[in-house]
DNA sequence: CTGAAAGCGCTTACAG
DNA sequence: CTGAAAGCGCTTACAG
């Protein structure tokens, strides 16, 4: 029933051979002429290319796989919002297919989907991979992408935060106003070299000052919400507060607890400072807003597509800054 | 390079006719032993199928087009998370692309990347579609349905909530509690038939009281943070508060109103009480957290689906509830 | 600048 | 239960 450029080819009295030509503007192997009555053939007909037909032949496709880690976070948006945008202006369509850290099957089954069609790369957003699945995603001789995550690998090719500066900054930022006893709250220290790194930044900066860390300053979570209210409960479980200031892993940990601080009655900033990673448009909307190590997420996302499309294999950082707020107190 | 059907018939004698009988399990076809061996053998060559051969001469796919209108919302993702769960239920996988409001040609240009492969269906959501792109739609004969939006025109397939009763809800709950100078924020008014809508739910509850609205209480926007920050300004330039209880178009508007009172120095719900409309994970988030209308994004996103893969054509609602948390007061 | 023809990898009546 | 063959809609050397 659809067009076909076999129904423009007997329409217009060319071969289809020279109506594809026009259709792929193939630049010399036709006129202008001809050029011009295909074009308005096919938009009478209502012509649509048919994507299969072509992919198949030419093995390529304007299609980019992003898989993206289910996991609970705010940002993907951000992520997502960057890559459409310069999707839109290189003219390619996205696939999204979701998945699961630590989850090597559905990893791996999502993985095969977008190797399924011919994909003109793969992006991968906070995608903790699998060692087997790096294989397969190497052997695929598709290109691939990860963006806001590194890995130890250097062969990895992916853009990200510099996740160790990340740590240093929220930390030096807090020495800077005064303070000492710097808690660290809600960051994966078991599973995430994400979480790794910010708390080497983070020791890094105290080492500076010559700050021996306390253990009970550190409460490692899985950057929730909820590990943001387990942390400040545990904080809070000493009076006084074994802290004045704590750096929170992510934006839902700073949220979780402001809440619960809030709960127990402990003010922000007054009693204790929190500065927050991520700087998500949450920051603005709770209160007191909450001064961040904002990353650029967007920014992120839009340069990782190109990156991918020029099979760039650098590991590359986007830049990440403070964002001052209501949420640090200065310490006299 | 690729590993193909051929291969596959090679390595085990088959042709290629019965090895695609089996890799498609077309019962009936072939035996136990055959499908065994196929099996085997595609699974040692590493076999993925080509799904633009398949898709070009079934001329059908298992992808399912999802346009979202890109206007700031926050609750899209739930949607598609529920999209996206039922998606991997039924083995169908989805495409992504962007659109905005009011803008035909984008809109336009969306839905033919859509229809450019044998899509096995087109969800829009909350995509207000230009009449134009309706009959585009309508011509493709390629399944369709509208998500968490509703039309005047009810020829057109759809799942939403219902927003008349939503507004009717949220004006009785606080109604029941002795309001009666209530107030309406930050909907569209002008353009959307959502906005509409609540505002007709508003007006039959405040009827039914026989209360006569002032002008002064209803403030238009359009859905966002910032139209809350301009109408709590409003409200705020009368002293004494012309409404004891706002309704807030949207999280996001509620957020606005509540960043602005707390700015003049307006306490909820003391002061001045607020029910949200969404109840997306925002509202816990905040404080005072939000007294809200909930939306059941996630079941909207999930049901659309099977709707549209069952080329169900009847507009239908999801629930909506309210949650109660600490924005409101009770009036004595 | 244009056309005839082969071929991309798969599915499916048709025949056995 | 299986195979030979046609065909899906397009692109692209090859020849002119």
């Amino acid at each position: 029933m659809d067009v076909t450029i076999k129904d423009i080819a007997l329409a217009t009295g060319f071969s289809t051979a020279t109506v594809s030509r026009v259709l792929t503007n193939k630049e010399g192997y036709f006129s202008k002429n001809t050029a011009h009555k295909v074009h308005k053939v096919a938009k009478e007909l209502g012509y649509k290319k048919n994507m299969a037909a072509m992919e198949l032949v030419t093995r390529r496709s304007d299609v980019i796989a992003v898989i993206i880690n289910s996991t609970k976070t705010n940002f993907a948006d951000s992520i997502v919002a960057g890559i459409q945008k310069r999707a839109s202006e290189l003219g390619n369509t996205i696939i999204i297919l979701y998945t699961r850290d630590r989850d090597e099957v559905v990893q791996r089954q999502a993985i095969i989907t977008a190797l399924e069609r011919p994909v003109a790369g793969i992006l991968l957003l906070s995608v903790d991979i699998a060692p087997q699945n790096v294989e397969l995603l190497k052997s695929s001789n598709t290109p691939f992408y990860f963006v806001s995550i590194a890995f130890r690998d250097a062969s990895l090719p992916c853009i990200s935060s510099d996740d160790h500066s990340v740590g240093y900054m929220a930390t030096k930022y807090l020495l800077d106003r005064g303070h000492r006893r710097i808690g660290l709250a809600g960051l994966d220290l078991n599973n995430s070299y994400t979480g790794q790194l910010r708390l080497d930044g983070y020791r890094s900066a105290m080492a500076e000052k010559e700050i021996v860390v306390s253990d009970e300053w550190i409460h490692a979570g899985d950057f929730s919400h909820e590990s943001g209210i387990e942390a400040m409960q545990a904080y809070a479980s000493q009076s006084p507060l074994p802290i004045t200031a704590v750096i929170a892993g992510s934006d839902l940990v700073a949220i979780g607890l402001l809440n619960q601080a809030q709960k127990l009655g402990i003010t922000v900033p007054e009693q204790l400072s929190v500065v927050s990673i991520d700087g998500t448009v949450l920051c603005d909307y709770v209160h007191p807003s909450l001064t961040s190590v904002t990353q650029d997420f967007y920014h992120m996302g839009y340069v990782s597509l190109g990156r991918l499309l020029e099979h760039d294999h650098e590991m590359s950082f986007t830049s990440s800054r403070i964002v001052e707020r209501d949420s640090v107190a200065e310490l006299r």
